[in-house]
DNA sequence: TCTCTTTCCGAATTTAATTCGGAGTTATAT
DNA sequence: ATATAACTCCGAATTAAATTCGGAAAGAGA
């Protein structure tokens, strides 16, 4: 057996164990349907349950996984609209007011963004006529240029977080 | 995949019970945490588990409640790149190849929307170079015409629907 | 008023989560 | 090489929660 070269420094020590593809198994399922025992997730990926069970507790605690959550409905909330809102700000001191914003339950993602654009706001109301009132809520907002609203007709995706990557995105080429 | 017809399933159901305001108060709750035993939930709403256990399952069979779910770090997933592409595609049968996409599991939305844009994409990726390899396989599609890509510097909030309704949003007032 | 339906509760039961001790593995240091 | 420490896992035992069940209370409609 040849010695192996131990030039190499490991400087791991007191970083978290990252996630392994069986750690990515569990999730893929976990971000589909989280009512899954530990049980039927060890006979997935071939451990047992109190195996499985330490693992998502690890990254629980990690924040990998940051909460378990029920999906709802957006109509079956009353909340049949569905927006996109840019917004263009004089001045990035004004923002505090902006993600005040994210108080209302209806507001559903705040982010700053690169573009033409200051401010993406994703909002979910119940009909053009609360959409409406929210645009004007966004205009009394000191430093407010202006806003662009994208509508949504038909939602086809809407999912959060997966655990897979695509490498193959990162080389240009096709779908592994 | 199809738009999901709620209405049909509405109408083929036997009259369901609609959502009260209890059901509202648990789903708040379910909605940060649904790890939340119906004994405690029971005590915040004044129920016992049963009933509590009871109201969930409705809603559940009613879809009201599309899952339940784990919530991912982006980051931790490897993630830290967050766009969203809106897609100018000539004519609408090509909708479906683009709608094919959402078998990446980069892309985590799509909705067809009002607006100068066909399609509004949300995409994570690992970094810069992977959206650029995103934004390649956008372009072989037949048909776009053109994309806009904004790059979210900061995430301020992002959740899903939440079970409550700003009522004063649809009289044009303040927040009560 | 009577009946049908819904919603609830407490108690009993079933199922799953959680804890625990120890075996096997690997990495690190002596 | 060998010991030490740190992980990861498993099966068994325990604890906690989900789920079922029968029947009481409340409401709707005839």
């Amino acid at each position: 057996m040849e010695p192996k070269n131990t030039d190499q420094i490991q400087k791991n020590t007191k970083t978290q164990r990252s996630i392994d593809t069986i750690d990515r198994r569990i999730l893929s399922v976990l971000t589909k349907d989280a009512t899954t025992s530990y049980a039927e997730l060890g006979a997935m990926v071939g451990l047992s349950a109190p195996a499985v069970h330490e693992r998502v507790k690890r990254m629980r605690k990690a924040e990998a996984i940051k909460a378990t959550v029920v999906a709802l409905d957006g109509k079956a909330m009353g909340k049949s609209f569905l927006a996109f809102i840019h917004v263009e700000a004089r001045g990035w001191g004004k923002t505090t007011e902006l993600v005040a914003l994210g108080q209302l339950p209806e507001v559903e993602e705040i982010h700053s963004a690169t573009g033409d654009t200051g401010l993406i706001l994703k909002v979910r109301t119940e009909n053009s006529v609360a959409l409406e009132g929210f645009l004007w809520r966004l205009y009394d907002i000191e430093g407010v240029r202006s806003t662009k609203t994208y509508v949504a007709l038909s939602t086809y995706l809407e999912r959060g977080v997966q655990p897979e990557i695509t490498h193959s995105l990162a080389e240009g080429g096709n779908i592994k």
